[in-house]
DNA sequence: ACCCATTTGGTAGTCACTATCAATGAGGTA
DNA sequence: TACCTCATTGATAGTGACTACCAAATGGGT
């Protein structure tokens, strides 16, 4: 956003790689991902099999790329140290992810879609996953100065891969609910399932 | 064990099996993963390349590929069903962790030699944590004949995939630790830090 | 009009993995 | 003992993801 006085490189760069990926990923829905070769994708977005690589150093980054990881971490460093662990992560996956499901049906479609080929697909479950767990070390690390205490630490760790694991439920259930169910909503849900409805429920005892 | 009467091929065909992977497991700590090709393996083990790929369908399953899936699985089938959920789950990971680690010194080795590659290179660790998520799902299969409840599915699914996640994080300590500290411990330390140290303690109020 | 750097395209190669086919060898049977 | 069956192994020729290393073009500022 206001991308007014970036360099025109910059943003003709980013709607090159937009316009590959989209092209992409209606291909793995159409045909299955692995019926679908990086020349089909890139034939298909008028480029060279080149330029594909150069965006997208691997098959699995066409449907994986996002802002994701991104959005979770400004959340995580903007959040109060006062608040408890699960809150403080649990609120920036919620709000990460009413951030990128509020955008326009289209990009909703779009996340869906990306979405449902993470699942079904092993390649990209499994990298869905490796994804999940390099956000979860960037938590930790956001989270404060790595502590000193190797205990503290553990139990750090803990309990934002257990809020992970909780987010990637939803995610599923949210696919499989063709997202008819609010994204947000399901996050809460799972957390109140892992960790009680008191970790998540907000000061006046509604569960969000 | 105790393949006493087995047929004769499947012995053979086990002891192949294991002397690959073996060969594998060794030729990737000493030389790295990437660096080291399918042929490589097949040489250092004295098969053709064809062969290692009959009992390794893919390059990751040479490390992936061992009984623990198939004995917390047991354990969940053996477990009561009035113990609350987590207890169940961590009961069936605790004491698979358990008969895996307590063999003797060299299977010992082994098992973090395979754990170190699994945490150190990506390939690795994508499918190792898919593979946990086909445990997660495994899990819940072998809990109950699928509760008609969709609100009680959800909470199992979240329940199942934060104590995997436990796992994961407990597993990753015990690596880094070299395996001196007791493997089932910090799978009990791991699930009281997420679920609190009520959810695992034994009845004497002990935490295990 | 010129220069620099970023972006793009082509070529050749490596390696994981998949057919498909032939050879071998063990285990039970006539 | 001779034989038949079938599981295991091996070789050959692919496909496709990915990685160098190269040259060409194109856009932005001097």
């Amino acid at each position: 956003m206001a991308d007014q006085h970036a360099p025109l490189r910059a943003r003709r760069r980013a709607e090159t790689q937009r316009t590959i990926q989209v092209h992409a990923v209606r291909l793995f829905a159409e045909r299955g991902y692995d019926a679908t070769t990086m020349a089909d994708v890139a034939a298909a977005a008028g480029v060279s099999p080149m330029t594909v690589y150069r965006h997208f150093p691997t098959k699995e980054d066409l449907v994986l790329v996002d802002q994701h990881a991104r959005l979770v971490a400004e959340r995580i460093v903007a959040s109060s140290a006062e608040q408890p662990l699960v809150r403080r992560i649990g609120s920036a996956l919620i709000d990460s992810a009413a951030m990128l499901t509020g955008g326009d049906p289209e990009s909703r479609r779009f996340l869906l879609a990306r979405l449902r080929l993470m699942i079904s697909t092993p390649a990209l479950r499994a990298r869905h996953l490796d994804n999940h767990y390099a956000l979860q070390q960037a938590i930790v690390d956001a989270l404060d100065g790595d502590a000193a205490d190797p205990d503290t630490a553990f139990h750090v760790q803990v309990v934002a891969s257990a809020c992970l694991a909780a987010l990637h439920t939803a995610l599923v259930r949210w696919a499989v609910d063709d997202g008819r169910t609010e994204l947000s909503g399901l996050i809460a849900k799972a957390l109140a399932a892992a960790f009680g409805d008191d970790a998540v429920e907000n000061r006046a005892g509604r569960t969000v």
